[in-house]
DNA sequence: TTTCTCACA
DNA sequence: TGTGAGAA
């Protein structure tokens, strides 16, 4: 009975796909026992000790071209150095997973917001938040792709945060970003007159600002900032229909309240 | 089943 | 750096 194996069986030993075994053959790095008669490949425990190695060089992100060299040449030292920068990749790579980990939970934790709260007045407390300005633009100017490209400074994740709208009642909005500290402007801290809503079409927006004032004046708050508006189109991505989700907020001045 | 080759992401 | 498909 044959000691080696053939290239299937190998596959499944070692959890891959016969594909890239001939791959890692093609380029070099693993070669057969031998070929049997019947022209298929065989495979010995050496191929299989070999195929190891070749499979924990690639985890550590070494190139199939560079394993050959590795194999062949490489001192303790420079696998050592090896692993000192796999273990760098791999902490890069815990950190994007953490952020994308923290991403996931605001949007779960935003959209059950939103549903508890869609279209009711709330007022809510916002602590002093500081802005980094990103686009100004007319008030009657819609964003479009050429603006972002020409006008807007860099932004990491474009659309994965929110973006504050901020209406100051002069020709200009300024769209915003948050930043931890002192950025270009800050908004008060306060008591914000708040409603969320869902909008199909622009005019559906204007209308809904119209509304909030109207709220407002109804309930005699004295308005004591600009509207701000908080786009979140992250969260209408993982809603079922077309619909855009914002937050309108204004800054009222809630001891003047009858 | 395996081999080889070409196309594709 | 692989994978998928097709023919032998």
């Amino acid at each position: 009975m044959k000691s080696e194996i053939t290239i299937s069986e190998l596959a499944n030993l070692m959890n891959v796909s016969v594909h890239q075994i001939r791959y890692f053959e093609e380029k070099g790095v693993l070669q057969p026992a031998y070929t049997d008669n019947n022209q298929y490949r065989m495979y010995g425990i050496e191929q299989v000790y070999q195929l190891a190695h070749i499979l924990l060089l690639r985890k550590l992100g070494v190139s199939v071209q560079s394993i050959k060299i590795c194999m062949t040449s490489y001192s303790v030292d420079q696998y050592r150095q090896l692993l000192h920068y796999s273990s760098r990749e791999a902490d890069a790579e815990l950190l994007r997973l953490k952020e994308l980990q923290q991403f996931i939970k605001k949007v779960l934790h935003e959209q059950q917001n939103f549903n508890s709260e869609s279209n009711q007045y709330q007022i809510k407390w916002r602590d002093t938040t500081y802005f980094e300005s990103w686009i100004e633009m007319g008030s009657h100017t819609m964003l479009n792709a050429k603006l972002l490209a020409e006008q807007a400074k860099r932004v990491l994740n474009l659309f994965e945060t929110d973006i504050h709208y901020i209406y100051d009642g002069s020709s200009t909005i300024t769209l915003c970003l948050e930043t931890q500290g002192p950025g270009d402007f800050s908004l008060p801290e306060g008591n914000y007159l708040s409603m969320q809503c869902l909008i199909l079409e622009d005019d559906e927006l204007e209308q809904m600002i119209e509304q909030l004032y109207d709220y407002a004046a109804a309930q005699s708050y004295t308005i004591a900032g600009p509207l701000i508006l908080i786009e979140r189109s992250y969260l209408s991505l993982f809603s079922s229909k077309n619909e855009l989700h914002y937050e309108l907020q204004l800054l009222i001045e809630s001891a003047t309240k009858s």
